[in-house]
DNA sequence: GGCTCTATGTCCGATACCGTACATTACTGG
DNA sequence: CCAGTAATGTACGGTATCGGACATAGAGCC
């Protein structure tokens, strides 16, 4: 079995050659099949998966079923970065798109490839994850969320960081940061605040109604906010 | 100063006391006004950002000025991950949101504590990198570009990662990859047909003209490719 | 060869958002 | 206090996508 074969993964090809030898007898070639789950949300994980011919889809799934892929891994990559990433699991799902080969690993001889991580290390690599579900939701929430709940979590993100009840910020740059225009911004807080959930004046936002916000929000500021939570270092 | 504050920087204040004491003297503290950029894309970063009071956005800004925010980062994290990730650089900014405080800390510092880091460590966090550039290109993407241009989009990464100009996939996986209805791949797929860039039948897409394809997809692809190619090893 | 299932094509009205234009109102600096 | 500027409100036609319904046609199975 050579690893360095010209269709062979590209990470497991770039190793020194003593680290790939010490991996080697451990990494198992498997076939995977369209369609076939690597890894459901949330689930821990027995192995990380190389992928040599197989394509593999980072996808997320909202409770009314609709999906988005924010992903996708082929020989350039590996399949369960959540593992080395510290947080172990992920809200997203991994399936394979396009049949074909891999190798994987089981946990336990990957994690010995990892003892030597210094604290400051193993907490940014921590953070890394959460800010990592916060990209690939941002993705599916601008396919698949109205600007009246993407206005929502930004509320609430925002609101989690200040930790006060008054943002100071234009709709302007709120448009901006969600990518969508004034106007639709406007049109939106405007209906927030006839809703009571907040009030604002020129250039600035107060969260009144919080518990409002969270019944008005998509699920994907939950899923954000669960994820930075179990992820973050227990000061 | 006291780092383990209840404003203080959560990151830093998960750090074991031996750590914190020898970053401590190395910890400028600065004033980030609303507005100001920490970094732009592309950019070699001086140090990396723990905000205590400031908010710090990830934007990802398209050629013709139109921006979408991908990613928010407050006293919970770091800007500038980048510089561990190992990659140094991202074709995304970072702008202050909030206006306030921050704990900086100079490159030479902060890879001091990143010495011992086995060679498979390096090359994950490497391709870790590439893979969250494509989830926030794909968060922006899906904000501002039409199902035509993100299915040109997914056939060039899928074409990239299988190296076969066929793929076996039908418009209605596609269409759930995509986030966006079956019908939406159906017509986009038709036009394509048209142009000449791609052939299909029935569960079969076939990559008819690559460079045309290029031409015809949004920049996201572009800046996915370059980042996958810049970080990706070189065997 | 015929049947069935699944993939694809097409059409419809509904809707959310865009692009543009312009009005109005609240701060700010002099 | 007033003028100027920046922020917000409103309106209107245009367009992309949705949601649903239905027609058509390959591919595989018997």
């Amino acid at each position: 079995m050579d690893l360095r074969n010209r269709k062979g993964n590209r990470l497991l090809a770039a190793l020194p050659s003593e680290v790939l030898r010490r991996l080697q007898p451990n990494l198992e070639p498997v076939r995977l099949a369209l369609g076939e789950v690597i890894y459901e949300p949330d689930e821990a994980l027995s192995h990380v998966y190389f992928p040599t011919t197989a394509i593999v889809s980072l996808l997320y799934t909202m409770e009314n079923g609709a999906s988005a892929e924010m992903g996708v891994v082929g020989r350039d990559g590996v399949v369960g970065i959540a593992v080395f990433m510290g947080g172990d699991t992920t809200p997203n799902r991994a399936v394979v798109q396009s049949a074909g080969d891999a190798h994987r690993l089981e946990l336990k001889f990957f994690r010995e490839e990892f003892r030597r991580i210094t604290e400051l290390h193993r907490l940014l690599l921590l953070y890394t994850q959460a800010l990592l579900t916060q990209m690939s939701q941002t993705a599916v929430c601008n396919r698949l969320h109205s600007v009246e709940q993407q206005l929502c979590r930004w509320l609430l993100l925002s609101h989690d960081r200040l930790e006060v009840d008054e943002l100071v910020m234009t709709q302007e740059l709120i448009a901006n940061m969600l990518g969508v225009r004034r106007e639709g911004v406007s049109v939106a807080a405007h209906r927030l605040q006839e809703a009571g959930l907040i009030r604002y004046r020129r250039g600035h936002i107060t969260i009144a109604d919080r518990a409002g916000l969270e019944r008005a929000v998509c699920e994907c500021y939950q899923v954000v906010k669960s994820e930075c939570d179990r992820l973050s270092p227990t000061t």
